[in-house]
DNA sequence: TTCTACATTTTTGAATGCAAAATGATCGAT
DNA sequence: ATCGATCATTTTGCATTCAAAAATGTAGAA
């Protein structure tokens, strides 16, 4: 196996929420389970930490990630300059197949709406935002938006969305394909950061918060 | 010796320049300075790799980046981004002391100026852009731009300069401090993208491109 | 009983050793 | 002489091993 499939594979089993924030990483378990030796696991470790998806306390073995609400503020707030950022370029650079592809996607995703499918609303809403991301045409912008993305992802997509909310959140969609479409960059970033300001107060509101503290301060029966 | 300390050293050996873009990495000989062993060094390699400071070819070992004209163009772009976000949201937070320092920081770069000492006015530069960058108070945006900067630094920092572009960089940092000074955020955010889109034409210009294939292209006698 | 000091076990972090792959060197053929 | 093939050498990637640090468990004293 490859390095760069094991950096992959465990960032799945993170990303998956397999092994919960603030759980310890059983290395041995890993090792069996990927058939690998602790060599190339711990440097798949490391590079994930690097990435900010594991922690490595010195001695004490590596966990994963633990965010705190500020975490998710900061991890939103980056995400909305990407993606205004990637909005803006995508609208001078884009192809009018993307345009295309894009415009699928969201049909996709306003049928799911409409069967109040949430798992497949959430997965065309991805396709969406990273359409436009790869559109940008900037392959270290897109590099950087998966790294955060990565990281907040199990808020963004998991998030229970109110009635008002999701239509609020599909009538965004709309003016962002519309801005899209009139290839109108500045408008497109606004839209998005107000999106994405929007998912984060939800997010942050729903309490993502994954510092519970539920291991450092002991339960008082 | 810390795995981050590691991390570091070979860090800077590579942003000094000491083993040039494109050069093979001497593992050994790294081993031996460092006074490590191979184990961590790869370890350490692999981070790099992540950080898209090292490319790691499959068994065939692992080289100092090269950039191309288009990285170096992506590059810039992202950073343009990330600085305009910074300025927007620094002066949203920014307190008065640190106002202070970046002024002082500022003041000092300009009598560098006026000294032509473009070494260290560099510096001061430097300590300008990573001040705004630090008063945003975002530690993910702050990481995200020491990676992209340290990417681009050889060519940002070395680049020369005419006597009128630098006129012009002076003149667009004052109004930059006054951006700040007066918290405009958004007059902040638009100076710093078009601060930076010169510094990039000027370093593209200069024909920093790192990939000359020089060991590629046989020299014809 | 509870707290502390000590011994044991486990786990981490790094060095070494080994197999596979790539590089290059030598030799033969054209 | 040049090109190609085969073999030796080097280098890479990983498994294993070893030492040190931390966690755990136990026994003894207050």
């Amino acid at each position: 196996m490859l390095h760069e499939e094991v950096v992959g594979r465990i960032r799945a089993i993170l990303l998956d929420g397999e092994i919960p924030p603030g759980a310890r990483i059983p290395e041995r378990e890993l090792c069996e389970r990927l058939q690998i030796s602790r060599t190339p696991l711990r440097e798949a470790l490391k590079v994930l930490a690097a990435e900010g998806l594991v922690q490595l306390l010195p001695h004490r073995g590596s966990r994963a990630a633990k965010l705190t609400d500020k975490d998710m503020r900061d991890l939103f707030e980056v995400c909305q300059g990407l993606e205004a950022l990637a909005g803006e370029l995508a609208c001078e650079r884009i192809m009018d197949a993307e345009i295309a592809a894009i415009a699928a996607a969201h049909a996709d995703m306003v049928r799911h709406y409409r069967e109040r499918d949430l798992i497949q609303y959430y997965r065309g809403n991805r396709a969406i935002h990273e359409g436009i991301v790869a559109a940008a045409g900037n392959p270290v912008l897109a590099g950087l938006y998966a790294s955060v993305t990565a990281r907040i992802r199990r808020a963004r997509y998991v998030t229970p969305m109110t009635p008002e909310r999701w239509a609020v959140a599909v009538k965004e969609h709309d003016a962002i394909l519309n801005a899209l479409q009139r290839r109108d960059g500045v408008g497109l970033a606004h839209i998005l950061r107000a999106h994405l300001r929007h998912k984060r107060e939800e997010v942050l509101q729903a309490g993502f918060a994954e510092t519970e503290g539920s291991d450092l301060v002991p339960r008082i029966a």
